[in-house]
This record gives structure tokens, C-alpha cells and sequence, in this order.
DNA sequence: ATCGGTTGCGTAACAGGTTACATAGTCGGA
DNA sequence: TCCGACTATGTAACCTGTTACGCAACCGAT
């Protein structure tokens, strides 16, 4: 079937394609009847607008592209979510990248979002500097650091207070008694573990209780990478009785590792974790840990780049949440 | 900063825009000494060329619209993750599109994916007929379903055997020594689940088991859901000692459920779920479950779509997968 | 010297929209 | 009656690539 082209519909209505496009777009008077005859060729042709033709001249897509470390994390998919529902009550589309935290996946997807002339990025970057997404930011799209950000980042960040709230969750293992609470923490490359790390440390600090390296491990954040973490942790002759965790791939691991060695959660060590996780009410034990407000995190990210459209000269503040605590029987 | 167009190139290395183009794409011969000034020219303006213009002419954008119920889910997660993968390798991109199991909404980015142009689309369709991706088909963008199928659909369906594999898990249960299996099913529109439904009902007349239609509840494939069916099912006076569960967020849901009500799986009640899930391995207990082979199962579903552009005339076929049993404690 | 066949590249139309500028028609006022 | 000001719509250039067609320059053969 040939394709329907704006040419079609003034041929039909008996206008020309300029008076097609303004009543489309609502971009001039046209007479009622008028209207009427053009949205009468448009529905009886089935005419429906192309949007590359349109974004050529306009210079924008209404897409928004969208940088996410790993698609198959329902901490993402809860953001994207939140994302996409802004988006599409503003007529924007998604262009999803997933790059398994890899540096040379993300610079091929900011390439590849630039040639397809994205509006704008959302970033959950695994790069630790400006240079992959610097490209973007000399063109002038708009960028929104999402979960992550660096210190020389000219984006807005949208995101937990992690300092505050790795803070939250130490707090409540020495509140609750423990002494020797070593963590597990992601990359010390993301800001995101740095920060968490640096407010667990700030609470041992406060508590007079000592920071041992030995009790500090930072991985890789898969659920492989966690087991391995937790089970070298274990396996020292003098163990903490508590972990801090610092994301929820790395808490389910550690769950499987110490469920390999025989160990006891909470027994033989507590666990706080960092996420929330629909399953983490069915775990054994269920797992208290730090919400983080993924639905929110995700609305907001996308108002904000829609508003660096919109306005753009204006600055854009970043967006921090608190996280909750949620206790469960780990602890 | 102005955008640089083919033209700017075409200035600086001192040729025509159509050797700027035959040199990028390689579809004409260029002698090497120009080949070199017009890459030299590329790489010195930092030129990247504008895909909406390029579709504009070629009719075709390189981008494939992935359709899926809920991003939330990990199974779409691993899914999304294996075709990404192809895509990537393919030179193809992604636009993503969520519907939340609602119909407006696949409708909606129906329409979307149509304006944009994608080459073509990866279904896992809420939709139950081919009203909705008929407009698609129309246009001969190719279609693949993905996870659920329906009768009169005209496109390949990839995902995996639900009659052989829901046979599969509720043999198990049998041979288990279990007698009174019930079923926590889905919606009965999703093909998925009446198949599944039916390979679990074959089980049990081959076995010369009773089907008590009050133990086979459909639910809406939300944790809640499944929560308020699993609290249903053993609300009942005589209850079922073993479950069937067709997808892992009814699981999930089952298991808070059982929690709620005090009840201990496997002593009371015995669960075997479709689809694996990570912390499946850390619930209490560790689910025995149906594990389909998501990954495979996205890249599978690329490479027909791909292949649908690529050999237009050759009917493309269905691709189905068997599930693995995966044997652990609720059983 | 002329000619046919390469070789290597340029010219210009075209894809399907948007929009600055132009114009035909109507109307009230001098 | 003529003019200026509106009103409603049309014309054509433009956005940035792709590609069918054309042409100059060179070659070896006659």
C-alpha cells in the first residue's frame, strides 16, 4: 500500500498543503469548514504524518533518548516506567539504551542518539567524566544525570541522597546493636558508592566504631560479582556481624552466597540493603533495606529535561530524594 | 553550535554532496585520494550525519519499535537485553514502548511506531486480536509476537511451548505424589495462558486427577493479584495441596500471600512457577520453577524481524522454545 | 585523427513535511 | 468609486540526505 502523504490529503481536501500542515499543527487560522474538509481527507485516507519529513525541518524528533546500566533491573525498569508516563502525556518518544555498564556501549549509543537527533538524554552514565556525553552537551541537548553523576557534571542530577541515606540504614544496624558492620559496595568509579560508602563510614565514625578495610569490599554490581563479595567477606577468621549493602543485584548474591556456606541471615550476619525489590518481602529472611522512590526518580528526570526544552535558558536544579527504610526480619 | 551537514563536508574536502554520501555508504566506487580528503573532512568537522534526513529518501529508519507489557518485569528485561543485542550488531536501534498490559495504550504506540517510521515492530501484545497491529500489517512492516500470540495473527510468534512446559511442571507436581493440584493463572485473553491452562488440565486427566474449576483461578498478572487468587485458592474449606502458577509475578504474589496467611510452602501448599526469576533462588523457599530461556528467546525474535526486511518474500516461522524444569524447595 | 568504452565524479530531482512571503477577495470609510 | 486593511489561503523555498542520470577526461584500437 502506497504510502499516505500530506500531498494526498491537500489533494483531497482541495487545499494546499500548507493549510494541511497549519490545521494539523494549529499553527494558523483556518476557516471551520475548511478544517472540517482537511480532517475529513485526513481520517478517510488514514493519513498519518512522517515524522522524519517533520523533524527535518523543525530540527527536533520529540524523542528522548534514554541511558540505563541494565534493562533487566527492576530498579530501571520502575524509573523507566515513570519516565515514559511523563513522556507520552507530552507526545514524546523513548529511545532505549542498555549498556551493561560497559564505556564503549555508552559512547556508541550517545553517537547513535545523536545522529537520530534526540531532544534530549537521560543518563544512568557509566562513564565518570564529561567526555562520552560531552558531544551531546556541546550541541546543546539537554542531559539529566540519573542516579549517577560526577563532579565536574554541567547536568542536573536526579537521584537518592545517598550519603544521607546509607547514613539512614548504618544508623539502624548500630541502633540495633551491632558492632562490627563491614560493607559491600558497587564501582568506586559511580558517585552513587562513593557517596553510600562515605556515609557508612560517617556513622561508624560517629558511633567510635572502627572502619576496618578488611571489612569494605567493592564489586561489580551483578548478583555473581555480590556472592563472590560476600563469601570473601565471610570467610575471614574475624567477620562482621552486619553488612551494609549497597544495591539490590549485590544483596540478592550475598543472600545466595551465604545460603551456600550455610550461614544465617540475620544469625550470623545482618543485612541491610540498598534498593527495594518486590521480592525482597519473600526472601529468606525478608530484607530490610532503603527504598529508593524509583517511580518518582523517573517523572522527575523526564520533567526535567522536558524543562530544558522548554525553557532552556533557565537553570535546571537537581532533584534529590530521601530514601526509606523499610525493616524487615534481615536485621 | 550550528549543525554540520553533508554539505559542510562536501565544501572542505572540495567534491559534491553525492561523493560525500557514495563515500560514507560505500555504494559507488571513490578513488582513494578523494576517499581520504572526504574521511579527513568528516573527522575534522566532527559531522555526523542526520538519520531523519537519510530516512527521509530511504524509506527506511533503522529503528525497530519493541512492544512489551511491562518493563517492570525482569522477563521482558532479558528479553529486551538479547534483542538489543542483535539490533546493536545489525545497526539497528530501539524505540521502546510499555503498555501496562492496557489496550489504549498499545494502540496508542501503535500509532507512534507508524509516524516514525520503524522498519519494523516486536510485539508482546495485550491485544487479542489483530485489530490493533492490523494498521501495521497494512503498511507490510513486518510483526513479530513475542511471548503471547493469537489465532488469527499473520506474523512468526516467538517465545516458548506453554502446552508442553505447563505439562511439564504440573507432571512434576504429579509425580511429586501430589493429588490435589490447583492453578493460578492469568488472563484467559493472553494465548500464554490458555495454553498454559491447558497443559496443566491434560496432566491431570492423564493422571485420572479431578479439575476442580474452583481451585483454577485467572488473575491479572500483578503481584496483588496474585496475592489476593493465592489467599483465595487456600481461603477455601478443601484446599489444593500443590499449585501450578503461570507467571513469576502471580508467584511472587503467591508466596506474600502464603506468608500473610501463615501458611508454609512446601508443608501446606507446594509451588511450582513459570518463568525463573534471581531471587527465586533466595525465597523462602527457593521456588522450583519453569524456566523459559529469555534471552534466546529476544535475540531469536531480532533476528526474525531482521530477517523479515531483509528476504521480504520468504514466509518467516514461529520459533518455540521448551522450558527447563528447575527443581528446588516449594515442590 | 577519430571513436567507443571505461573511469571518476558532478548535477539536480526527490523524499514529506514547515513556514516566510505573497495574493485574491471582502469590507468599511473617505 | 477607490483605497487601505483585513481575512483566508496558496506558492515556493528549505530542511539534509540519496540516487538516477549526465558528462568530461582518458585510454587503446583502428
Amino acid at each position: 500500500m502506497k504510502r499516505i502523504t500530506m500531498r494526498d490529503v491537500a489533494e483531497h481536501a482541495g487545499v494546499s498543503k500548507a493549510t494541511v500542515s497549519h490545521v494539523i499543527n494549529e499553527t494558523r487560522f483556518v476557516e471551520d469548514a475548511t478544517k472540517a474538509r482537511v480532517r475529513d481527507a485526513i481520517s478517510a485516507l488514514g493519513y498519518r504524518p512522517n515524522v522524519a519529513a517533520r523533524s527535518l525541518t523543525t530540527q527536533r524528533t520529540r524523542i528522548i533518548g534514554l541511558i540505563v546500566s541494565d534493562v533487566t533491573n527492576t530498579f530501571f525498569g520502575e524509573i523507566m516506567r515513570g519516565i515514559e508516563d511523563v513522556l507520552i502525556a507530552n507526545n514524546y518518544s523513548l529511545m532505549l539504551c542498555n549498556t551493561n555498564e560497559v564505556l564503549e556501549r555508552e559512547e556508541y549509543y550517545i553517537d547513535i542518539l545523536l545522529r537520530q537527533g534526540v531532544d534530549g538524554i537521560i543518563a544512568a552514565a557509566t562513564s565518570q567524566n564529561w567526555d562520552v556525553l560531552n558531544e551531546a552537551a556541546k550541541l546543546n541537548i539537554p542531559i539529566v544525570m540519573l542516579d549517577r553523576t560526577f563532579d565536574d557534571a554541567k547536568s542536573p542530577y536526579v537521584g537518592v541522597n545517598n550519603h544521607y541515606s546509607a547514613a539512614l540504614g548504618t544508623r539502624h544496624l548500630v541502633e540495633r546493636g551491632y558492632r562490627e558492620i563491614g560493607i559491600l559496595s558497587g564501582f568506586q568509579r559511580l558517585s552513587t558508592m562513593r557517596e553510600r560508602l562515605a556515609g557508612y563510614e560517617e556513622v561508624l565514625r560517629e558511633a567510635n566504631l572502627p572502619i576496618r578495610h578488611e571489612w569494605s569490599v567493592s564489586s561489580p554490581l551483578t548478583i555473581e560479582d555480590g556472592k563472590r563479595a560476600m563469601q570473601s567477606l565471610m570467610g575471614q577468621a574475624e567477620r562482621p556481624r552486619a553488612v551494609f549493602i549497597c544495591n539490590n543485584l549485590l544483596s540478592l548474591g550475598a543472600l545466595m552466597g551465604l545460603q551456600e556456606m550455610g550461614l544465617k541471615c540475620p544469625a550470623d550476619v545482618a543485612i541491610v540493603g540498598f534498593d527495594d525489590h518486590p521480592w525482597a518481602q519473600v526472601s529468606n529472611p525478608p530484607l530490610t533495606v532503603l527504598r529508593q522512590p524509583t517511580f518518582s526518580i523517573g517523572e522527575t528526570a523526564a520533567h526535567k529535561v522536558l524543562k530544558a526544552l522548554n525553557d532552556d535558558d533557565s537553570e535546571i536544579p537537581s532533584a534529590l530524594f530521601n530514601c526509606q527504610l523499610v525493616e524487615r526480619q534481615s536485621t
